[in-house]
DNA sequence: GTAATTGCAAAGGCTTTGCTTGCAA
DNA sequence: TTGCAAGCAAAGCCTTTGCAATTAC
């Protein structure tokens, strides 16, 4: 297949640039699907929207890409995926700071974090239990790996 | 095997008393390790500390009552694991409520959230890419089927 | 005695990997 | 043309499930 960039694929073309990602027909049809998808979809999702228009793709094409996009910073991880649960026994008010590259998790103390967040106006019945503070960074060994 | 409860086993005994679980050797374990393992530990991790008081314990027992703990209050989750990978486009700054039942996600603007937390005396060199703000309960739709 | 729990093994979901063919620059 | 990407299928975690034997209350 080959025809000149229409209109349409210029945005798309200029994303991949600015991100430094090949322009492929399924990361531009992966990435219109996902504009469509306002929530938090997972792969699989994504996925089966997106073999309405591509039906040869597969799975792994999507799950390679959107780590791609994630890693990129076109798409956000809705919250750091550790692989494997984890589960704390630690009853003192504490939050985590976690590790985007090695997804290491420490505790941070609450009064470390200054201000709390005071919840107001919270939608439709809501009923809070509690809440949990992610700070997302690079951890200093992380930063020390990066610079070699 | 047969015994009177010891001292030590009282505190114990009375913990799973008042989250209505029945006291088993197991549990009593589990337990006693994950109070010697201060972070964040996975199933696998527990298992195999739990492994050397027990030979004969299975890794499923380990994951049954991890669960059992967490949803009687005992243990916390980390973070809310969504079973699989989720990702979002959503630009505007806001945060997530996580519905404790049945894991949905919903999106709440950062503004609702009053007053934001101002991240300060962040330990050792840590550099901060952005913070996530979860607030953790029951939606409106699971409270409505507990009631039933 | 009755109900809950354990251990085992098998099954199930989600995700990654290796490799060949095809496409982008 | 040269390397990056896609597709496919197989392998690899991590986790749950079903069931018989055992234990707690």
């Amino acid at each position: 297949m080959q025809h000149s960039p229409s209109v349409e694929t210029r945005p798309f073309r200029e994303l991949c640039a600015d991100h430094g990602l090949t322009a492929t027909h399924q990361r531009q049809v992966l990435y219109e699907v996902m504009q469509t998808m306002p929530g938090h979809p997972s792969p699989e999702e994504v996925y089966v929207r997106v073999k309405k228009r591509i039906p040869a793709i597969s799975l792994a094409t999507v799950y390679k890409n959107i780590h791609l996009f994630v890693e990129r910073g076109v798409l956000k991880e809705v919250s750091m995926h550790h692989g494997s649960l984890r589960v704390e026994l630690n009853n003192h008010p504490h939050h985590h700071m976690v590790c985007s590259h090695c997804k290491a998790i420490t505790d941070i103390r609450e009064k470390d974090l200054g201000v709390l967040p005071t919840l107001q106006r919270l939608p439709g019945g809501f009923q809070v239990e509690r809440y949990a503070i992610d700070v997302i960074g690079i951890c200093a060994a992380c930063q020390k790996a990066e610079r070699s």
